[in-house]
DNA sequence: AAACCTCGCAACCGCTTCAAG
DNA sequence: TCTTGAAGCGGTTGCGAGGTT
């Protein structure tokens, strides 16, 4: 494998070997294809390395060792920049790297820490000894094309059951109470601390994690989420994977969802920052952003943004997203069968464990199964809002507040509105998922089981028929109760529906002001807020953290909210 | 046989973080 | 405290190889 690059290099330059010379008019300075940027020195030289080249770095970090990677081209006559120098030492020279293809129980763990941590993949890479951050990147992106072409879900449900066996069980040590934090502190000392679960002994569970909380993606545990997420999801989501220049590969569906949050969030100002950075540290970005390079100037809420989030969230619910696909933004990815998505069958994959995308499983696993608490999000989660959860928790019911706050409530209604005819204003472009709030809502309700979700709440597009962005977002929820009830109605064995409930709670309060956001944000970490969810979540056998996380996530939804009220 | 397409990998770019001055 | 440079990280791009039409 990967051997393309280097045999290119000694095929071209099998004759650098003698090439070693430090003039800077000597071959090193300009062979090869790519051109070069001048420094002081000289044309620094891109592109391909040359063995002659490889010869000369390797010369001089067995002399000077590693670092100061700028000096060596003054001391090697070596035309290439310090970080293309770092980088082709790390990734090819260095001793002890592993060459060729991941093993099997290398790609399980990729898959796992992935899970885990996200694109994070110089620490995946820790995990991997011989591997590098580079190959272990490609291997994923190369991986996450494939199964979204095959309509695959990103990640096999063992991981997915794995992350929540791992959740459990610290949630059993650290209590649920407070669990949360003190969870992700854990996490954190342990640096993502492989569970020792034995992957092999998850596949007996294969197929009964129908449904996995995609919420937790666009918060914060996006990779979780897309990997959890079905093939539907990572339809929407991209993953991890790109963001800017998405627009490039339209195909790549994971982009879509992605983009949305970040997109309207990098537009919030400072206060928001925290928000932002997680929602950041996530890789999401707003998919449909007309130039993804740009940060958007428009209030996030207005438009894409409030759609995004919603987007994001109810990528989850897969049945109802049949109707929506022919709203997908080009980015979408084309391959994904959106339509399919709430058949009983889709289509035969090559993997089993997208079963858990058909038909929901038990509900236990389902909910932290997507528990955002392993994902990279929920580190930076912790990291962010440590401060304010200790402060918070000293006035328990300040966080709750944020909770408590009615939905109904003047003030967060007119909120809404303003959102919503924000998003109207701007023609409700067709959300990175096609989805409107309305639409978002009717997606997480059908989903209900045994609760009458869907037949008490129909969906956004049966009360509105096709215009679905002009209902109020009011009429979809109006109030707390109606909240509640519509929680109670739902299934909690829907993790996706419950979150989706959850937002809608949520949306209200972020929209309030800043400061109940800020409060939602700390709360979300804290106990206060968990535990406000706990007894619904107790019911159903739903963690509280998960509960907690949820609403962690949708806290940054304030943040979204919000910005439709920019000026 | 040629054109086209997809895949995979190496390398580059831009941004962030960190430490030294 | 601020500035600056080095290092690190993640995303993206370029390109050859191999497969398909």
């Amino acid at each position: 494998m990967f051997l393309s690059w280097q045999g290119m290099s000694r095929t071209i330059n099998e004759s650098d070997d003698s090439m070693l010379s430090k003039d800077p008019k000597s071959p090193l300075g300009d062979e090869g294809h790519s051109g070069g940027i001048t420094n002081g020195a000289g044309v620094l030289k891109k592109g391909p390395w040359t063995s002659a080249e490889d010869a000369i770095l390797i010369e001089y970090v067995k002399k000077h060792g590693e670092g100061n990677w700028n000096a060596v081209q003054k001391h090697s006559g070596l035309y290439r920049c310090g970080k293309s120098c770092r980088l082709r030492w790390a990734n090819h020279l260095r001793p002890n790297l592993k060459k060729g293809a991941f093993t099997p129980e290398e790609e399980q763990l990729i898959i796992e820490l992935h899970a885990k941590m996200g694109n994070k993949w110089a620490r995946m890479a820790a995990h991997l000894p011989g591997r590098t951050d580079n190959e272990i990147k490609n291997y994923w992106n190369t991986r996450i094309k494939r199964r979204q072409r095959a309509g695959l879900p990103l990640y096999p449900s063992e991981v997915c059951l794995q992350v929540l066996q791992e959740s459990q069980r610290s949630q059993t040590s650290c209590g649920t109470s407070g669990g949360g934090v003190g969870h992700l502190d854990l996490m954190q000392t342990h640096s993502y601390e492989i569970p020792s679960v034995p992957f092999d002994s998850l596949k007996a569970y294969q197929g009964i994690l129908p449904y996995v909380p995609e919420f937790h993606d666009i918060s914060a545990g996006g990779m979780l989420m897309k990997g959890i997420g079905s093939s539907q999801y990572y339809s929407f989501m991209p993953s991890t994977v790109h963001r800017q220049k998405r627009l490039r590969e339209s195909m790549d569906a994971f982009s879509d969802f992605d983009g949305s949050i970040t997109w309207g969030l990098q537009s919030v100002d400072q206060s928001q920052d925290t928000c932002d950075k997680i929602v950041r540290s996530f890789g999401l970005t707003f998919p449909y952003d007309p130039d993804p390079t740009t940060e958007n100037p428009l209030p996030f809420g207005a438009t894409q943004g409030g759609h995004s989030l919603s987007n994001g969230n109810f990528s989850a619910s897969k049945p109802d997203l049949g109707p929506v696909k022919l709203e997908l933004p080009s980015l979408q990815y084309p391959e994904t069968d959106l339509g399919s998505w709430g058949t009983p069958s889709p289509p035969p994959l090559l993997e089993s464990v997208d079963a858990f995308i058909q038909s929901p499983g038990p509900g236990t696993v389902q909910i932290d199964c997507g528990s955002p608490r392993y994902s990279g999000l929920l580190d930076a989660l912790v990291h962010e809002s440590k401060t304010h959860c200790s402060t918070k928790n000293q006035s328990s019911d300040k966080s709750s507040n944020s909770s408590t706050v009615t939905p109904g409530d003047a003030a967060d209604s007119s909120t809404l509105n303003t959102c919503e005819r924000e998003w109207d204003a701007n023609g409700d472009p067709v959300s990175p998922l096609g989805h409107s709030t309305a639409l978002i809502f009717n997606e997480s309700t059908p989903i209900s089981v045994s609760g009458s979700s869907v037949d008490e709440h129909p969906p956004a597009e049966t009360l509105t028929g096709s215009s679905v962005k002009s209902e109020p977002v009011e009429h979809i929820f109006t109030s707390e109760k109606e909240t509640k009830k519509i929680f109670n109605d739902l299934n909690v064995s829907r993790p996706d529906a419950l979150l989706a409930s959850d937002w809608f709670e949520h949306s209200t309060l972020c929209v309030k002001d800043q400061t109940i956001m800020t409060d939602a944000i700390a709360a979300l970490l804290g106990d206060d807020f968990s535990s406000n969810h706990k007894d619904m979540a107790a019911d159903t056998h739903t963690s509280s953290q998960g509960w907690g996380l949820g609403s962690c996530e949708w806290s940054n939804m304030p943040a979204v909210c919000q910005m439709s009220e920019l000026p």
